[in-house]
DNA sequence: ATGGCAATGTTTCATTGA
């Protein structure tokens, strides 16, 4: 049996982010880390600070928006970017896949949508179905699987601060709260598990004053897990701090520890 | 709380994010 702690951090550019990854990452203890919104192209993509760090870096970006990468110190088995399924676009920017010390793990930037009448709206629901269609070939009933990432869906209304003012919310709305449901069905929710109760939220946003003091926020950041492997996490919790710290991420990490 | 802030590239503003 050997402990595993994974995470998930949209660091909202991870250029702009390293002096507090560099702050952060060592004293984590995390092991597989899955980040989104890097906000960089491959070649500008800062390797040698992870790698000073212990930390190998695999990493899907574009200039300006989105960007997906996996920073693990143990053996990475499998890498691959994208849904790999024939359709246009293949989202590799946003999707990666890793098999590393005997777990699967898809993470995931789900677009937001921007509004509900946006072809941006459409894509999510798209791009949702076709996690489902992914993780159907990809995770088979055992597999220690989980979805991670920045999914841009607020499940419930707990996890969402006045949620009665945000019903047509593109992360709210019913219409995609039932969607995600679907396609998170059989797995569970670790967060949730460890993390019941009210105010629990993983995005704060820079435009509200003092919104972690206060904490006002959105619980859209997600760690799911297949039943074989829920059985394996012994804890999940939102890792606030860095979020207080100068030049943060608006985004929190969420952090898992699994027995393999 | 019906604004606000942060990051990026096209850079002294426009666009995007959630």
């Amino acid at each position: 049996m050997k402990k595993l702690r994974i995470a998930t951090f949209n660091v909202n550019s991870v250029r702009s982010r390293m002096p507090v990854l560099e702050r952060w990452l060592p004293a984590s203890g995390v092991d597989l880390l899955c980040l989104q919104e890097t906000k960089v192209v491959d070649a500008e993509f800062p390797a040698a600070a992870f790698e000073a760090m212990g930390y190998t870096p695999l990493c899907c970006g574009e200039k300006s928006y989105n960007g997906v990468a996996i920073v693990a110190r143990v053996p990475v088995d499998e890498v691959r970017f994208g849904f790999g399924d024939g359709e246009d676009p293949d989202f590799s920017t946003r999707v990666a896949f890793v098999r590393a010390a005997g777990v699967s793990i898809l993470n995931t930037y789900v677009p937001q949508g921007k509004e509900i009448a946006h072809p941006d709206y459409a894509l999510k629901k798209r791009f949702l179905d076709r996690v489902r269609a992914f993780m159907s070939r990809e995770a088979k009933d055992g597999d220690h699987f989980a979805w991670v990432g920045d999914m841009n869906v607020a499940p419930t209304d707990i996890d969402v601060t006045h949620p009665e003012g945000k019903r047509d919310h593109v992360c709210c709305h019913s219409e995609i709260r039932e969607k995600f449901e679907q396609v998170s069905r059989g797995l569970a929710d670790m967060l949730r598990r460890f993390h019941p109760e009210e105010g629990t939220f993983t995005f704060f946003d820079y435009r509200v004053k003092n919104a972690l003091d206060r904490n006002i926020g959105w619980r859209i950041d997600h760690i799911l897990a297949t039943p074989a492997l829920e059985k394996r996490v012994v804890d999940c919790f939102v890792d606030k701090e860095p979020r207080s710290w100068e030049k943060p991420s608006d985004h929190a990490p969420v952090i898992a520890d699994l027995e393999i």
